[in-house]
DNA sequence: CTAGCTGCTGTTTTT
DNA sequence: CAGCAGCTAG
């Protein structure tokens, strides 16, 4: 029995999954069985006896690879795991909250707030204490809250040293404060808060500890301070902690994720050895020499090399186009090539570094009738109509839910304005109650009999009888739906909110229509697979929240993949093409400033290039349509990391450019003197006319090196030229001032 | 109160 | 280019 699980492994994956009761750090290069040993492991506890399902905890970082976590275990074991915690951080968080809510202090039916709603939250914060978005923009401020959240810090701990984190802090109270009325919580507070209940109550930990005496960890790279604290927290003596990442695959710094996990781990747990996975089974040799040699450009990595059993297999195939449309083009022509060749659409993989860029390579595909999937798009939890429906439903479970109130107040219309919305916020905003305790006393129903002798009953005018038709629709909700099942109760909601008759007269209402069919379905998916819950609805609506749903429908067809290399992490395919390879692009020009940054940048190109299997081509544009307006660039950086002698260079079809010139930006104007590119700068570049500097010259600058001029504008003594630099980035220089010369 | 217009501002992403 | 916030006209 246990040989058929074990068989197949290699000697370092079967040392991981077979490893004696203690802590362990499994360092798992990409393709290397790293889901694998994981899943295994797990099996092979059960089934050899060392561990009951209800001494398993395996945390993740998305709901898709927990799902495929368990399907594998199943798959594997003939028992039903039931028992086991699998899940997400959040997802675990949320399900120690649901069942010790008292000691957590929260409302039994707290909701949850997706990052939308969190921000519209901080908003209407900042509206109630009059904050002026100039100086604190709202974005800045939800990251200060979700920073500090995450790194485990309360408005209260916060050492302010400036007036402005003063200021910032003294918000995050509010918000807080705003969010404990409300019965909401964030998705950073359901980390916060469940760790705090676990520091704070020994007996719950002690409970906790005892059970989960195996607590596994996927992505440990991406563990951000306070998960790592949570941990450490959870694991007790006698609990053993395997954590698998791979810290060349570290791509969320960026929203608090903390290599230097892996390295705390290692000292805090007492991990005498590191076990690699080096060894991998997706990709050919060149793939991965390209792999190796980009990455080891890194500094501080823990250090790993992967290697294959396969052959070199294809080089990788580099290709300059003139423009963002011509690299388009010429993607379209390899795909209808590589179909002729029975590449299936579906094993290949178009990736770029942001979503914009998409756009383009869709226009092109669109055209050619190649069918195609863009990942990443809006989610079905996320989409408004859903989102109008979840807010009733909110409503229902918690009135005093602000946010969902006011999504809803007035939508379908109902003739609640922004004037009354302003009164009903004063009033609440006086009373300290919620929008909800405010409507339901301007409006009658909360004081019966307070209703006044009829005349000179002041606020009790015109505007609140809308008001009072709305508390009234949503506690005739509530009334109507206690005791139905969920499916029901949504489509009660659906119907009497005239959420389906304001989409049944909207012209373009039909898919919104259907999507709320949908949701009803959902809901019934929900309930058959939820089993014996106490609180259906409050369930549902967090599962809502923890997970926005499927990005788009039509999976299964054969299509082209279309994604940004971060959502293409953990998946692989036959061909991959990495386009948009520029500097400021790829390597991200708001990352490539700082070395940290442009190390995270680095480690995205390599979480890239080990994508494909078989088949990579690299590809990078002389010209780009960006925010509106062309903007020219170098080739990517990590294009000159990779061996040369590992890459083909294809030449374009039609154009004769500089062909093994890949590399000749810096020393000759290239091909920035293509007929097609001066058409198009023709315009641009008649304000430098006469003098000496033209779009497209190669500059050299005393302070920030070389660069090539991309823009220019005004004249004599106003005349500026703005230059791509190629260690700098691009700027904007005052010909008077700047000492530029021709290179 | 709502609809339509103008002006501004833009990474990456999961929960 | 495009999505959103804020303003103005009906």
């Amino acid at each position: 029995m246990s040989d058929s699980l074990l068989s197949g492994l290699n000697p370092e994956q079967l040392e991981a999954v077979t490893l004696p009761h203690q802590s362990a750090l499994i360092l798992a290069g990409a393709g290397s069985g790293k889901t694998r040993v994981l899943t295994t492991r797990i099996a092979w506890l059960i089934q050899s006896g060392r561990a009951r399902p209800l001494n398993l905890l395996a945390v993740t970082f998305t709901n898709k690879a927990a799902r495929e976590m368990l399907t594998r275990i199943t798959s594997m074991l003939p028992i039903n795991p039931r028992g086991m915690w699998i899940g997400t951080f959040h997802g675990l968080c949320n399900r120690l909250l649901r069942a010790h809510y008292r000691d957590a202090g929260l409302p039994q039916s707290f909701q949850i707030l997706d990052s939308a709603d969190q921000l519209s939250a901080v908003k209407r914060l900042m509206k109630r204490l009059n904050i002026d978005d100039e100086k604190f923009p709202a974005r800045q401020l939800l990251y200060f809250i979700n920073g500090n959240k995450d790194a485990g810090l309360r408005a209260s701990r916060i050492e302010a040293s400036d007036d402005i984190s003063r200021r910032m802090t003294e918000f995050y109270s509010a918000y807080d404060e705003q969010c404990n009325r409300e019965g909401v919580v964030d998705f950073a507070e359901l980390l916060l808060r469940s760790y705090e209940l676990l520091a704070s109550n020994a007996s719950l930990r002690d409970h906790y500890r005892n059970r989960f005496s195996h607590i596994l960890v996927d992505e440990f790279q991406d563990t951000s301070s306070l998960q790592y604290q949570w941990l450490k927290l959870l694991a007790g003596r006698d609990s053993a902690v395997f954590a698998v990442g791979d810290d060349d695959q570290s791509i969320y710094a960026f929203r608090g994720a903390n290599v230097s996990n892996m390295q705390s781990f290692e000292r805090d747990f007492a991990i005498g050895k590191v076990i690699k996975l080096e060894q991998n089974y997706r990709s050919h040799g060149a793939i991965l020499d390209a792999a190796n040699a980009l990455i080891s450009q890194n500094r501080g990595r823990l250090g790993k090399n992967l290697w294959t059993a396969e052959g070199r297999g294809e080089p990788l195939r580099l290709y300059q186009a003139a423009s963002d449309f011509e690299e388009a083009r010429f993607i379209v022509d390899e795909i209808q090539n590589l179909r002729r060749d029975g590449v299936g659409l579906s094993d290949i993989a178009l990736v770029y570094r942001s979503n914009a860029q998409s756009r383009v390579l869709e226009h092109a595909l669109f055209n050619a009738a190649l069918p195609y999937r863009v990942y990443g798009g809006l989610r079905f939890f996320e989409r408004q109509e859903i989102k109008h429906a979840l807010a009733y439903l909110r409503l229902i479970a918690n009135p005093d839910d602000d946010n969902a109130l006011l999504r809803v107040i007035n939508f379908p219309p109902r003739g609640i304005g922004a004037r009354s919305l302003e009164q009903l916020n004063d009033a609440a905003a006086a009373g300290k109650v919620s929008l909800w305790q405010a409507a339901a006393r301007e409006s009658g129903i909360g004081n019966i009999g307070g209703r006044g002798s009829g005349i000179g009953s002041r606020g009790c005018g015109k505007v609140n009888k809308g008001l009072a038709a709305f508390v009234g629709l949503i506690e005739g909700m509530r009334s109507a739906c206690a005791g139905l099942p969920l499916p029901e109760i949504i489509d009660h909601v659906i119907e009497t909110s005239g959420l389906k008759t304001h989409y049944q007269n909207d012209r373009e209402g039909a898919d919104r229509l259907e999507n709320l069919g949908e949701l009803v379905n959902a809901a019934t998916s929900f309930v058959r697979e939820a089993g014996d819950v106490e609180d259906m609805l409050s369930s549902f609506l967090a599962h809502a929240s923890l997970e926005a749903g499927e990005h788009q429908a039509g999976a299964g067809a054969d299509a082209l993949q279309l994604m940004t290399v971060h959502s293409a992490k953990g998946l692989e395919f036959h061909t991959v093409f990495i386009s948009g390879l520029e500097e400021g692009l790829f390597p991200h020009e708001n990352s490539a400033l700082e070395p940290a940054g442009l190390e995270e940048e680095r480690r995205l190109m390599y979480v890239a290039l080990t994508r494909a299997r078989r088949r990579l081509y690299l590809s990078f544009a002389q010209s780009r349509m960006l925010h509106g307006q062309t903007r020219y660039s170098y080739e990517s950086r990590f294009l000159r990391e990779i061996p040369e002698e590992l890459m083909q260079k294809l030449l374009a079809p039609a154009l004769s450019f500089n062909s093994g010139r890949f590399r000749s930006g810096r020393e000759t104007s290239g091909s920035f003197a293509l007929p097609g590119q001066s058409r198009m700068r023709a315009a641009l570049s008649q304000p430098t006319a006469g003098s000496q500097w033209n779009i497209g010259q190669n500059v050299v600058h005393p302070k920030f090196g070389a660069g090539v001029i991309v823009n220019a504008e005004g004249r004599g003594s106003d005349a500026r030229v703005q230059v791509s630099f190629y260690d700098a980035g691009v700027k904007w220089l005052a010909l008077e001032y700047a000492r530029l010369s021709a290179a």
